[in-house]
DNA sequence: GTGAAAGCGCTAACAG
DNA sequence: CTGTTAGCGCTTTCAC
């Protein structure tokens, strides 16, 4: 059974003053004493009562996340940087789902405030919106990073900018040459999911002068699809949106005529999909329709052909959340003004756009620098 | 800013234990004082402090996991299952990741325990191995359930029998007629990983007659692979052990002469760098080589062909789990012996092996019942 | 119905 | 160098 530390102190004839300085490593302890209450330590096995830590210092050690639900591989990857991060620096870290809402939003925000977390990552897409509700806890008196940027709002945040992602995307279509090219997103077409998705995707029409075709813009979503007769679509909750969206945006963009010659994906899981449904309407990628996804997922390798897709360094991403927020928590950034830390994502040229073509920056698999695990260091490209 | 039960009643002018009493609703109460408090509590936005409760109360509402890595999407949707149900329950989780080691894992606990949990998952390999680190903890006082089975030591456990599932797998090729099976699986062959799922195998074989060949047991490792020149590998670790490890089987076990016609996958990414690695080859599957997965995940009905797998209910095993353990803690099961709990799978069939072949209970794709989310009853098949 | 008081295990300030 | 003490915010017992 786990002792306290009264008992110890109380066995070793010593008082709890001397046993604490021995435990946090104070020098005002006779070598003899600190030895033979170190041996003690180490025999009893001494777990320490964090809650009557926290509650005495004011601070628990522990990192809330206001996460989203977790099924989405790169929030998964998202929460292994925050993890491992936080448990490096002596971190525990407690999550709390939210769907976004404002009243999710506001129960878990409570809830993590409630275990005293000395700070909290948002990670869902709920307080990317409107986020009047994040106001109301911007002094929660916590410091608060966001992992998207929250436009409205005063607020650290590290973020990808998947505008310049999916401009980047599509430009590279059309740098092969494609003038028809759609885009496949899902959902609410008011989430910042697919606002900057499509952003980025009309931006680089516009820029390229080519005018911009609503037909080729396929706005997935499970009511939608569930009036269609679409194959593989049993349950259209999040686990399969994705592919589902890929699959069922596939089969509609192919009846627009002229047909588009390129898919530009909202996802590496979008992008399987498509590729699915295009296996099964006898089209060949990239010949006759070219696919680019997003994310760099580990599976986009493996896919026939390969995936060419945007590295989304996701484990960098948490692991910055919680150096930002650790510098905030621990004195080291007390300035007023809010970190926006834009994470760089890089291009990665695989096979289903085509024969390699490289331009500015990017990188054709076969070149790219050794990864050392999800840490790598993003080759820059903005 | 943050109050404390004092101050909200010093501004009520009523006493703290007049507050404490509406706040658990307890009848002793005046009414008005009731609607007077609440209304302030409202207006308030009272957070409690649960590190204050916990300590009072010898309880802290939360649950510990002792967790794996969470890269594997199986994991990931077993605590998704977890988290759900807890939060749910009213209890909040927290995790600590271990590698299995002795040490990692004797950490994670103590970190867990200093927490005040109520109670503890283990969903790594770790403590299912030779486990003498189990013992230890054992009786930190806490109740565990082991969402692997412990099968050394007394403890409450939800599993799914891996071995048997490997074999189902095994024998569905058998009936399909093949005499030259392959088995993919990978890293520290002494891994209940990697035990249960040659076992299974191996047994199948035996119950068939059918000689077992070694040369057809292919065990990927990283140290293995690093050596021989294979494209798409270039980190082996973790994230791309599946993928990487059935793409390198696959090159591997197609020199063996006679060649084997099919090949059990250790799962479902497994799988997929086979089918990859059959592509580059220009075999086709189930042809040439039939495959079969296990995990039933998503991506398994988007493939070309698609995966015959087994399903694992992740979701389900993770709220199983919860739910024995919050059995133990709030005191409504108190019996001495252990709980077993098996959770049924079932053969999800679909192309990789070849046009339908259906026995014993198994499913095809098409007349599956219809899945509502990950919860979703496990049609028994045991 | 209500208030007062003790104490959960720990830290930190102070006195020796 | 060491021991004593006063709380951290909450729950709970007991007395009114």
């Amino acid at each position: 059974m786990n002792l306290k530390q009264q008992e110890i102190a109380d066995r070793l004839g010593i008082s709890r003053g001397t046993l604490h300085r021995v435990l946090v490593g104070s020098p005002l302890v006779n070598k003899k004493t600190r030895e033979r209450v170190e041996e003690e330590l180490k025999s009893l096995n001494y777990i320490p009562n964090r809650a009557a830590r926290s509650l005495k210092v004011g601070r628990s050690m522990t990192l809330g996340i206001l996460g989203p639900a977790r099924i989405r591989m790169s929030n998964s990857l998202k929460l292994d940087g925050v993890y491992h991060t936080a448990e490096e620096r002596g971190y525990s870290v407690i999550i709390s789902y939210s769907d976004g809402s404002r009243e999710s939003d506001e129960r878990g925000i409570k809830h993590l405030l409630s275990h005293m977390v000395d700070g909290i990552i948002v990670m869902g897409r709920g307080l990317c919106q409107p986020s009047d509700h994040f106001k109301a806890y911007q002094d929660a008196g916590k410091p608060i990073v966001s992992i998207y940027p929250i436009h409205d709002v005063e607020c650290d945040c590290v973020f990808l900018d998947t505008a310049a992602a999916f401009e980047r995307m599509t430009r590279y279509f059309i740098e092969f040459g494609h003038k028809r090219i759609g885009l496949a997103v899902f959902m609410p077409r008011t989430s910042r999911f697919v606002l900057t998705r499509e952003q980025g995707y009309v931006r680089a029409l516009e820029k390229a002068g080519i005018p911009f075709d609503p037909g080729y813009l396929i706005y997935a979503s499970p009511s939608i699809m569930g009036g269609e007769e679409v194959p593989y679509i049993e349950s259209l909750e999040a686990a399969d949106m994705d592919y589902a969206a890929g699959f069922w945006a596939t089969r509609e963009i192919m009846r627009r005529r002229p047909r588009p010659t390129a898919l530009v994906c909202a996802s590496d899981d979008t992008a399987i999909g498509a590729l699915r449904a295009a296996n099964l309407a006898g089209l060949r990628v990239p010949e006759d329709l070219a696919l680019i996804g997003y994310d760099n997922s580990t599976i986009s390798r493996y896919t026939s052909p390969p995936l060419t897709t945007v590295e989304q360094p996701n484990y960098r991403m948490g692991q910055r959340a919680v150096e930002i927020l650790l510098d905030r928590i621990e004195g080291r950034n007390t300035s007023e003004k809010c970190i926006n830390e834009k994470i760089p994502f890089r291009l990665v040229v695989r096979e289903s756009c085509g024969a390699y073509l490289q331009s500015s920056g990017d990188v054709p698999e076969s070149t790219a620098p050794k990864k050392k695990r999800a840490r790598a260091k993003a080759k820059s490209k903005g």
